[in-house]
RNA sequence: GGCCCAGUGGCUCAGUUGGUUAGAGCGCCGCCCUGUCACGGCGGAGGUCACGGGUUCGAGUCCCGUCUGGGUCGCCA
């Protein structure tokens, strides 16, 4: 074994003073002082250090290389005379007897300076992200995104569930997202797809007999990009519980993840179990959104019925939704701001008016309302100062309006907003089925494994429309980080539900040949959800950017810049595979 | 695919109503400095203002198109 190094960079203190050493790391700087007194800071994943230059014949060494070698530094450990107690290693120094040089940086000039890399343009940070991931702020969020999938695996563990891997390369899925297709040599003209998600083998793992099953799982899916969703492929802490219903899910997600949050998170605070559970219907009345951000405190109000007939168009035959929110002291300029936002949001416009320190009805829409004053200051139970945002349309359009104002009045309004806490909720009951806006026609709501409340009795007895799933999400701060079924593992009520669509049978067995074919052997009632990895460390580490907490990510057009993905291939490789290439035709031709 | 924003030395950015030789900080190179810690001081190199066309006496600046990047809508069972 090759002994590099007696510590690391983060290691030595008051304790080591004296001691022989050997440290290695990359030359970030040095501040020179004259020919031959310089302060040199070597870095490793642990630290830095500091080694002071004292000799011409040291200087030369270091003026011999280029910042970002990697240096090997033999030397013995001194008190420092100026201490620099903002780093661990500030007491001390290192006085050099020896300067090896290990791996030679050959540029004097990097495309980005280490510590700033942040500020870097993102393509340029991306194909030198060896050189990006130097900095330690960059390499912290790699590191700590280490910690929390190791401690998720650990408390899975601790609940008694296995970690099993499925497939990469298996079946394209015939529903969802556009597959990653991989063509197959010794099939020709068939393909491989990489899987979305696990969903059908963990669903099968069930009917083999696993009771508790988990993955940190790879997904892909060729959909475009977010600021919060990596195109092509994402990480989820897939895990599946048979002889298990919707509450044995919440119950092992709401012990795994608020402790977790709450020690790596840049809030220290998160909601203890049991999470409030929401109704989906009563969530898009109440917040507006399937996935709202609880740390908000406002409300939607119905106004439908105290504002209509108030003179104003907008309101005329549509459903009003109101907020009403103290404390906020925003200017006419910052009002018509928001409103544009909301209107640039949801192409919807939002409405408002305030009532004034006199018990006015002043602003916005108010000479609409002097008429109904006192009824419309009960109604909404109106004190001075408050003000009120509006929204109208058709029910759902008025609450997505709505919910849209509601988050741009609670982040305008501290008094409305606790940042400083992870707050989850499960959303609960949505609708199994829906009228598709494209085919007018009834379609799944969600994903058609979700198991119908009542079950078969209600497929066959109730308005479809009226149908609940037990299908829920997981929300934290507004963000969806999950969703979740109890499975449909009866053949019979499966192929009921198809049936309800215009499918049968024969679709259910064409779709989902193996699962299906897996529960005609008989298979435990089973459930299960997928947080998504990626998105909890973004929320732990408050990063707005997916790109910060992925080691290597694609940027927004699923390119690698780093590696040169997607690329051309060698003709005999696509021969191998029997695939031809069909230029794509140009639009004006 | 639609919409919004951006593109100026290696990096981050400024550049007024269209007007003389396009500026600053950081980095880089050279010199000075014996306790720095974002060290400091002096000097220097480095630019096809993304690309193509147009308007104009004159374009980094205005117009059209293209490309690249970011955000967003569609999409993401």
């Amino acid at each position: 074994m090759t002994q590099y190094r007696t510590h690391n960079c983060g290691q030595l203190r008051m304790s080591d003073v004296g001691s022989e050493v050997t440290l290695c790391g990359f030359y970030e700087n040095i501040r020179k002082v004259s020919k031959n007194l310089g302060f040199l800071i070597l870095r490793d994943f642990y630290g830095t250090t500091q080694i002071v230059i004292e000799t011409e014949e040291m200087m030369a060494v270091i003026d011999s290389v280029n910042k970002e070698s990697t240096l090997q530094i033999t030397g013995s450990v001194r008190e420092r005379s100026n201490k620099n107690m903002e780093i661990p290693t500030g007491e001390v120094e290192l006085c050099p007897t020896k300067i090896e040089i290990l791996g030679k940086c050959r540029y004097n000039a990097l495309p980005f300076e280490i510590n700033l890399s942040k500020d870097a343009d993102e393509n340029t940070r991306l194909k030198y992200r060896y050189l990006d991931l130097r900095n330690p702020s960059v390499k912290d969020k790699i590191i700590l995104r280490s910690k929390v999938v190791a401690d998720l695996r650990a408390g899975m563990s601790e609940q008694g569930f296995i970690e099993i891997t499925t497939p990469i390369l298996t079946a394209s899925s015939p529903e969802g997202a556009r597959d990653y297709l991989v063509p197959s040599r010794n099939h020709p003209g068939k393909f491989y797809a990489l899987p979305q998600a696990p969903q059908q083998f963990k669903q099968i793992l069930m009917a083999s007999g696993f009771d508790k099953y988990f993955q940190i799982a790879p997904c892909f899916r060729d959909e475009d990009a977010r600021a919060d969703r990596s195109p092509g492929e994402f990480y989820q802490l897939d895990m599946e519980m048979a002889f298990a219903g919707q509450e044995d899910v919440f119950s092992v997600i709401e012990k795994l993840l608020p402790p977790v949050f709450a020690k790596y998170g840049v809030y220290h605070t998160a909601s203890q179990a049991p999470f409030k559970r929401i109704p989906y219907l009563e969530a898009m009345d109440t917040y507006g959104s399937d996935k709202p951000d609880l740390r908000i405190d406002l409300v939607l109000t119905d106004a439908t019925e105290l504002l209509s007939g108030c003179g104003f168009g907008p309101f005329e035959g549509n459903t009003v939704k109101a907020i009403v929110c103290s404390d906020f002291t925003g200017t006419r300029k910052q009002i018509d701001a928001m409103m544009a936002e909301v209107e640039v949001i949801t192409a919807q416009k939002g409405y408002w008016f305030r009532l004034d320190e006199n018990g006015e009805i002043v602003g916005g829409i108010a000479k609409f309302l002097q008429e109904k004053k006192q009824e419309v200051i009960d109604t909404l139970s109106l004190k001075p100062g408050d003000f009120v945002g509006l929204t109208a349309g058709k029910l759902l359009t008025a609450q997505k309006t709505a919910g849209v104002l509601r988050k741009l009045l609670g982040n305008a309004v501290p008094s409305h907003k606790n940042e400083e806490t992870y707050e989850f909720c499960w959303i609960v009951d949505f609708p199994m089925y829906e009228i598709g806006e494209e085919s007018g026609e009834l379609e799944f709501c969600h994903n058609p494994f979700s198991m119908p409340q009542g079950g078969m009795k209600a497929l066959e007895t109730e308005d479809p429309l009226s149908i609940l799933a037990y299908q829920y999400d997981l929300v934290v701060n507004g963000v969806e980080l999950s969703s979740g079924a109890v499975r449909n593992h009866d053949p019979e009520i499966m192929i009921k539900a198809f049936e309800l669509v215009g499918l049968g049978e024969d679709d259910v067995k064409a779709k989902f040949p193996a699962m299906y074919n897996a529960f005609c052997y008989g298979a435990p009632p089973h459930a299960g959800i997928a947080p998504g990895v990626d998105r909890m460390v973004m929320l732990i580490c408050g990063e707005e950017s997916i790109r910060e907490i992925i080691p290597f990510p694609m940027n927004k057009n699923a390119m690698d810049v780093m590696m040169n993905a997607p690329a051309v291939v060698d003709p005999k490789q696509l021969a191998d595979v029997h695939i031809a290439i069909v230029e794509p035709k140009k639009e004006d031709e």
